[in-house]
DNA sequence: CGAGGTGTTGAGATTTGTCAACCTACGTGG
DNA sequence: CCACGTAGGTTGACAAATCTCAACACCTCG
């Protein structure tokens, strides 16, 4: 995607926080000019991560959190038995790896969905320096106390909403999440396959896949593959609020 | 539950977390003797809940982190359209609040399921005070990111599991942290309805009741309404392993 | 003892999953 | 530049799981 010719001086230009594009949806919201070049010192590597590459893994040593700089992740939790669930679609501006915290290891897989570059924050790091900063510590634990309301939210789609209406709920949230970024909030590229739609929502491929084609013939969306446009965003957020079918 | 003439003298006596029997699943895990002496200046508010009382609701304003001392609560989140979603049963110990720090609002409501005791941990002192105690700061995080890793776990169960599943799931979680408690891991008083039951595991009461019969049937329990006695645990362990049906 | 909340069970409807066939788009290498 | 192989996506018929609605049993508390 990005022409290394042009990369090499981006790297130089917008190497800080101080001059990213994304730092009011990052981690650096709320801090003062000085206290964000103390966080420039800090988050000096970034990493390129390919399609289809892996970030971190589940059991692998938790160091850093991790800041999308642009390009598009899944995060997937997996248990013992084989089991897989991804846990979210992160893009541009998401933070990942507070599931390592707890235990000093990961407990989840990410892997970029296109080719992707992250900016590495260390977390010992991070730690310290959030001792000088209090505002930087306020706002990881804010960070932190909005990823466990954003599951609250994906926990409540997967018990009380059926098929459509998570399928409804997912796009309804994708474009709200590209529009703050400045994109068209429907004309929407999908980055991930039926497959892992349906793992994050709780439904099998083709269901999702059937799901598209309903919302199709309702005139709600227009579905090319990847290429999804929404065309009647009300309508979409009529059936994500469960309004268009009976419910207790 | 607990006689009044026997909670006085409690409440001088072991009014500190140095002197909580809980100490080592609570907030001070890790902290240092004269450490904790100060989070106990801290935590100086204790705050009954009777059965079926709130003890924040969902948009409350935003000002402590409880910590569960006796007792048992759920979380419900409530979306507008008024869908409502069970997001965790709290027991002795636990952790409830961190919803409300990223917009000093509460996200969900807390409410008690039985006469509950809970210390009151104010946020703006707690978050002064772990700048001066870097541990307490550390263990606050890995604590939030412990609550983000088991709601990923919750995610996994709603989108992965069947309804036998996710009913074996949800006893032997609960099982695991009785026994971390010190209390039988196979003799279980449920402090909720089936329908509370159903509305964590995403299905309605009447299937939940059809679950619970279907696993007294095959002898992995004994159930008589709100009493369940777990008589095969690994055959319990083995459903939430998805072993006892293909699965892909 | 009665009332109301809670729990169980049954029959039938609905949703979703399963399996299989087929279509489409894309990348690779000739 | 085209042909082909493959991964991803769609659709259909049928099976299975879960929900819905309704009746009834149980338990607790006043």
């Amino acid at each position: 995607m990005l022409c290394p010719t042009v990369r090499a001086p981006l790297d130089h230009i917008e190497v800080a926080c101080s001059n990213c594009s994304l730092r009011e949806l990052c981690l650096p919201v709320g801090l003062a000019p000085d206290e964000m070049q103390r966080l420039d010192g800090l988050v000096s590597t970034r990493r390129n991560v390919k399609r289809g590459e892996v970030l971190f893994r589940d059991n692998d040593a938790f160091t850093s959190l991790y800041a999308i700089r642009a390009g598009f992740f899944k995060t997937c939790a997996t248990s013992e038995d084989g089991r897989d669930q991804v846990t979210g679609f992160m893009m541009a501006g998401d933070l990942m790896g507070f599931d390592g915290i707890g235990h000093d290891r990961h407990r989840c897989d990410a892997v970029a969905l296109e080719d992707s570059q992250v900016c590495v924050i260390p977390y010992a790091r991070l730690d310290e320096l959030s001792r000088d900063v209090p505002e930087l510590q306020r706002q990881l634990n804010r960070v932190m106390s909005r990823e466990i309301v954003r599951e609250h939210g994906v926990m409540m789609m997967l018990a009380g909403m059926r098929a459509e209406e998570r399928v409804a709920a997912f796009l309804s949230n994708l474009a709200q999440r590209l529009e703050m970024r400045g994109f068209s909030p429907s004309a929407l590229i999908l980055r991930m396959t039926r497959q892992e739609i349906g793992t994050y929502l709780g439904l099998k491929l083709e269901t999702v896949s059937r799901c598209f084609t309903r919302l199709r013939d309702e005139g709600i969306l227009d579905v090319h593959q990847r290429n999804v446009r929404i065309l009647d965003a009300a309508a979409l957020q009529r059936l994500v609020k469960g309004l268009q079918r009976s419910r207790a």
